[in-house]
RNA sequence: GGCCCGUUCGUCUAGUGGUUAGGACUCCAGGUUUUCAUCCUGGCAACAGGAGUUCGAUUCUCCUACGGGCUACCA
């Protein structure tokens, strides 16, 4: 089922980093031109000059890279058309489908707060003279859509039909006093101009659409296809934003996640392919991906569920692709530590990390001594002299292994803890806060071969200093 | 205030006019393990409420409640 004319986009507005819910709109429009061998187009919608950056565009492109949902042409920036828009304004003027309106916004916030929700339409009919007096005498304008008796319907891919009675819909405001062109306007022009085919958002369109579609009617333009993608919402079932403490997707980058991890969390939410499959690849997603299989209902956003993910991704990840991904993010890990060293830690940490900074975390006594000893691990293992008394007695031990391999050390400990009459855990967890600083960790064995003999008693000579005071 | 949309375990969701309402995350218990993680086993936990249609409704219809969105010279 490819239909190669398909033609998506996502078109954020440059008010902020790409926060989760863009980039879910992002990645549906990505996965659905995708599955149908369509394009997919990226717009920085930047009329609203008070509130857009230029450094916010830049780092959305940059997040959109990162995820790897690359666009097809160009981008295009709406402060770049203005002059398109102007002539699309004159011809609705020229038609009649557009006036000017005198009110200030003073005035029009009064009428709002004496409960007039809607605009009362006061310069809905002014006369040529009344508009020339006005014009004259300086006072600016608004250019507002004359809305015509009737209702507008819509089949929203996700939805299902939507009706609303032009009634409810007031004659809105397509040019500002300053003479720059509104969302809702723009939009529509933006979308006809480059042959949008499906226009898939968020939910919080639903109500802007009949306004579009107005104006696709009053242009002459054909509408495209609508599909509207349900809300992630916070804890509170409000919304996703800041004040959740939700971060952009630079953090997640930062913290480490593969962006095969976000976008596959991102897609089961408020999608599935109705299977229990729970991990996908970005093929698989595209591969099984389907507007009819959203849901309609907002979707609480879980970082615990997306932290399972990642461990999911981890764990199958290649190990050296997850070193090339870990020194992408820092290229400083393991610096001067030979290649081999470095597969060898990731292979044993990659079954215990949910992301690449767990990696450098966990991974720290690896290439530095202990600097502390973890409390809790201490009072379990480390009560007291005792500790220090069969630690000491396991040093000989040490010195007497042949090869320093992991299968010798195993049977250098066996045997201590067999001549000693204690626990395997007994020596092995001492020495492993000894050699660690903490107590948890992959198999004492590999650790030690790794870090070599001299370290590990130097490490171990330490702590018997330091240890149990 | 008006209009639009929504409502299955705490969360993401599957599903059907007749099911023990399924899976996943979380949480809990047990097993494996030197520890942690992994892995395995088991457990807790849901059809918002009320009418109607029907032999039978979680499923269809209506109402209510609750939640969300829009109602900007934001997008």
């Amino acid at each position: 089922m490819t239909n190669p004319s398909i033609k998506v986009r996502f078109a954020p507005s440059p008010t902020g980093e790409l926060h989760i819910g863009g980039a879910r709109t992002a990645l549906f429009n990505w996965l659905f031109a995708k599955k149908q061998g369509g394009k997919f187009f990226l717009r920085i919608e930047d009329t609203d000059p008070e509130r857009s950056q230029e450094k916010y565009t830049d780092q959305i492109l940059e997040s959109l890279t990162w995820l790897g949902l690359h666009w097809d042409q160009p981008v295009v920036y709406q402060s770049q058309r203005l002059d398109v828009y102007k002539e699309r304004v004159k011809a609705l003027t020229e038609s009649g489908q557009v006036y000017r309106c005198f009110c200030s916004k003073a005035d029009l916030l009064t009428a709002r707060d004496a409960g007039h929700y809607q605009y009362p339409g006061t310069c809905r009919n002014l006369t040529e003279d009344e508009i020339k007096l006005r014009l004259n005498q300086g006072i600016g304008f608004t250019m507002r859509l004359r809305m015509l008796e009737g209702k507008t319907t819509y089949k929203d891919l996700i939805y299902g039909d939507i009706c609303v009675d032009h009634k409810e819909l007031d004659d809105f405001i397509i040019v500002r006093s300053d003479g720059s062109p509104t969302y809702n306007f723009v939009v529509v022009i933006d979308d006809h101009d480059q042959d949008i085919t499906h226009v898939i958002r968020g939910e919080d369109h639903v109500s802007n659409t009949p306004k579009q579609i107005l104006i696709y009617k009053a242009l002459g333009f054909t509408e495209p296809i609508f599909a509207h993608l349900p809300m992630i919402l916070g804890h509170d079932k409000k919304r996703l934003s800041k004040r959740h403490g939700a971060p952009g997707v630079q953090n997640f980058r930062d913290d480490g996640y593969f962006p095969e991890s976000l976008l596959s969390y991102l897609a089961l939410l408020g999608w599935n392919p109705g299977t229990e499959k729970e991990v996908f690849s970005l093929d698989e997603l595209v591969e099984n991906f389907d507007l009819s299989q959203v849901q309609k209902k907002g979707a609480v956003w879980d970082e615990k569920k997306l932290h399972w993910i990642s461990g999911q991704y981890v764990m199958n990840a290649s190990t050296e692709f997850l070193l090339e991904s870990v020194r992408s993010i820092h290229p400083d890990w393991g610096k001067g530590s030979a290649i081999s060293f470095l597969i060898s830690i990731i292979e044993l940490l990659k079954v215990r990390a949910k992301s690449f900074t767990e990696f450098i975390n966990q991974s720290e006594y690896f290439f530095h001594d202990p600097e502390s000893y973890d409390k809790a691990g201490l009072k379990k293992w480390w009560k007291d002299e005792s500790a220090n008394e069969r630690v000491s007695a396991f040093l000989p031990y040490c010195e007497k292994i042949t090869n320093w391999r992991k299968e010798d050390l195993e049977i250098a400990f066996k045997s201590f803890a067999e001549s000693n009459e204690c626990g395997l855990g007994k020596i092995i967890m001492p020495i492993r806060m000894a050699v660690c600083g903490t107590p948890n960790g992959p198999s004492i064995f590999e650790i030690l071969e790794l870090l070599g003999r001299d370290k590990t008693i130097h490490r171990i000579e330490t702590a018997l200093d330091k240890l149990p005071g």
